[in-house]
This record gives C-alpha cells, structure tokens and sequence, in this order.
DNA sequence: GGTAGAAGTAAGAGGGCTATCACTTCTAAA
DNA sequence: TTTAGAAGTGATAGCCCTCTTACTTCTACC
C-alpha cells in the first residue's frame, strides 16, 4: 500500500483492455496485500485510471473477485495436474508434488483456497470453479487410491490433512512467520512437500 | 457484524471496569471476525460504549492488540503445556496433544500465531510475549528431543511442520472451508490431533 | 465526415474506521 | 462537603472505501 502513491506500477493499459489488466493486477494485489487488503481503488491507482472505470466493466469489488476465482481455481488444477504427472512414478511422491505446487502456485499468484472458496464469493460463484473443483477432486482421489487408499470415505481425510498442511504454509508464509520476511516460493514450495511426504507416509503404516 | 447494532452483547461493564472487558471482548470479536475484521468501534458497540470510550485506556488499536497478544501467548503456553503434561508417556502423543491443544485453545479464542506475531504488533511487543514464546519453545524442543529428535538443527523443521499443520486446522475452519459451518473447537482439535500424530509419525522413520 | 455507443473521468454521496477534544459525570479522599 | 482527577460522552476531523451519476473522449462503422 505504500508504493500506492507512486501510481503506475504495471504500466497503464491501453484503451480498450482494462479488463484483462484488472484481473491480472488483482493477483498482483492479492498476493502482496491478501483478500482483506484488496480494494477496487488501489487495483484502479495501480493501473492509473480512476477509481471509477473498473466498474464499467465489473458490477462490484465481488464481481470482479469471482472472476478472478475462477480464474485462480482453473490455473491452480493446472499447476497441480502438470505437477502430478511430471512427478516420479511413486504415487506418494506425486500427491507430495501436487501439494507443493498448490503452495507454489498461491504463493506466486496469491489466491488459494481462501480466494477460490470465500464465503462473500459464494452468491457469485460460477459453473468455472464448480467445475475446476471436481476436475481436481477427481485426481486427487485418482492419486490417493493409487497410494494405497481406494476407499474414497478414508481417502478424502487423507487429502484434507494434506490441503490443510499446504494452505498453512502458504499463510505463515505470508505473515512473515516461517522466516522474518517472506521465502520465495520455490522455497516455501519445497518445504511443503517435504512435510507433505512424511504426512503421507505417516499415513501409511 | 450483524448483530452489532443489537447492541449490547456481553453486558455494559460497571464504571471502571471497561479496560478488562475491552481485552475479553477482543478475543470474542477476534474468534468472530479475525484480525482484518478487528474494529475498536465494533468493540465499543458491543459493549455499549461509546467509541472513544476505549481510548481513555489505550493509545491506539494497535495497543489493545498488542495487550491481548502478549494474554494469549500466556494463555495458549499454558494450554500447550498442561496439554502435553496429561497426554501419554508416548512422546509422539505428547508432541500431537500439544499441537492438538494449539488448534483448540486457538479456536476457541481467536488468537494464535497470527495475532501474537502480526507484524503490525511488533513494534508494541513487550517483554511478555517474548518470554511467552521463549518458554513454549523451550517445551516444545524437550518434546521433540523425548521424540527421537534430540538435534535441535533438525528438531526445528519438525515443529514447524507441526505448527503449519495446527494453524492450516485453524485457518481453513474459521474461513468455513472443512465444513459448511465451522466445526466445534473440540473436532477441529480432534482432526488436528490425528494429523499430526501422521506427521510425526511420518517423521520418525 | 458524421455519429452512436463504448470507455473512461470528475465529483460526490454514503458509510466505516481511527483518533482527538472539549465537555460532563462520577467517585474517592481530604 | 467539597473537590480533584478518573471515566465516559458527543461531536467531529480526516482517511479510505464502494459505487453512482452526469459528463467527456475516443473509435469504429455507415
């Protein structure tokens, strides 16, 4: 918020694309400020245009969320889908990597599942997220049957801990707890799944 | 913060007594609305009040925070340390009671690490808070070391894996995402419990 | 070239918050 | 009983926010 006063961060858009930069920008912001921080005006400071035109193309600070939600729930079952395939062949290691691109990805991109899942979202919420959503859920249950777990019931407590372990990170990373400022996100990434792998084993005796 | 303008929730305190009841009334306000939602005007509202009443006993938000930070660090050692005294012999089991305790006690009240080490804090952190967390570690290392991880250097990045696991527990049910609503203090502790028996489990190969 | 409609702006209403200030009310002690 | 100081109030300044309205500017198409 302090560099908010020296206006133009992102290089103001061209007539006509606001829209786009305005969700881009919103990750920017989100990742430096979190949701509590976000507000229309400085997205609009930031871009160099008044507080008034995002809302030419947004009816509402939430409607505006929503997309970017969306958007962060469709890039985030990417990251992790790419993340599990390219992982080794231990279904262990590959449910590891996907937790540790979930941080990675929230990390860079600042919109996890406290952006894609927020309450105030909800009335807003689109068929994108729903769908983003069931398209992760299904390969996770793939990768936790194929970890020993194919009984879905005993699976998904396996897989809360796991989202649970990797959302943590990302917050105390963000607070500045794990370390005075905060780790970049390969670092906080590799921690996660460090950790995410003796949660896992340790769920397989 | 519906229910604000209902007014008086906790009962206007006597004359004189306004100072504690601000501090009790924080940890109701924190566990309802978080450290973002966080208002002295709210609070006064809820007390019945008028808003600059408050200020008569604090300099600044920031200085109630702070004073009820530096409470809850006390609280919450206390609640780790009586935890992990009446859990089994089993070191493992203690080290998870005592995150198990994190979670609930946190839950309860609103504060955890979040509130006691928020950066905006720092500058009003006084001697207790410090002591407060000097005394937990303390704990915590003699239970890692019981545990098999006498090496403090390695002990560290087991707590906290431990400790990203209890707050990811308590992030993800204050934003409502394990259940619809938010589960009692006691399952959220109970779910936190099992994980980290996992993860320390899994640490101990 | 002219013009309709999209894109952006300036100004401001309305609301919340922090914090201050002059004022009143209460209470405890001389 | 008087009175000094502590406790609380009402009003308000100042800041930031969301969102609206009437206006201007641009551009693409006839």
């Amino acid at each position: 918020m302090t560099e908010a006063a020296a206006g133009t961060r992102s290089g103001r858009p061209a007539r006509g694309q606001l829209r786009p930069a305005l969700i881009a920008e919103s990750f920017v912001l989100l990742s430096e400020a979190g949701l509590a921080g976000f507000s229309v005006a400085e997205l609009a400071r930031r871009l160099g245009v008044s507080t008034a035109a995002p809302y030419r193309h947004f009816a509402s600070r939430d409607a505006l969320l929503a997309v970017v939600a969306a958007q962060a729930a469709d890039e985030l079952t990417r990251s992790m889908e790419s993340a599990a395939r390219s992982a080794g062949p231990d279904p262990v290691d590959r449910l590891a990597a996907t937790a540790g691109a979930y941080v990675r990805h929230v990390s860079d991109r600042g919109a996890g599942l406290d952006v894609i899942f927020a309450p105030e979202l909800r009335p807003l919420r689109d068929a994108d997220v729903a769908r983003a959503g069931r398209n992760l859920m299904t390969l996770l249950l793939d990768l936790a049957r194929q970890a020993g777990h194919p009984d879905p019931s005993r699976a998904l407590p396996l897989l809360e801990q796991l989202f649970v372990l990797a959302h943590g990170y990302v917050t105390l990373d963000t607070d500045g707890f794990l370390t005075r400022s905060r780790l970049s996100s390969e670092d906080v990434a590799t921690r996660a799944t460090r950790a995410a792998t003796a949660l896992l084993r340790g769920n397989t005796p």
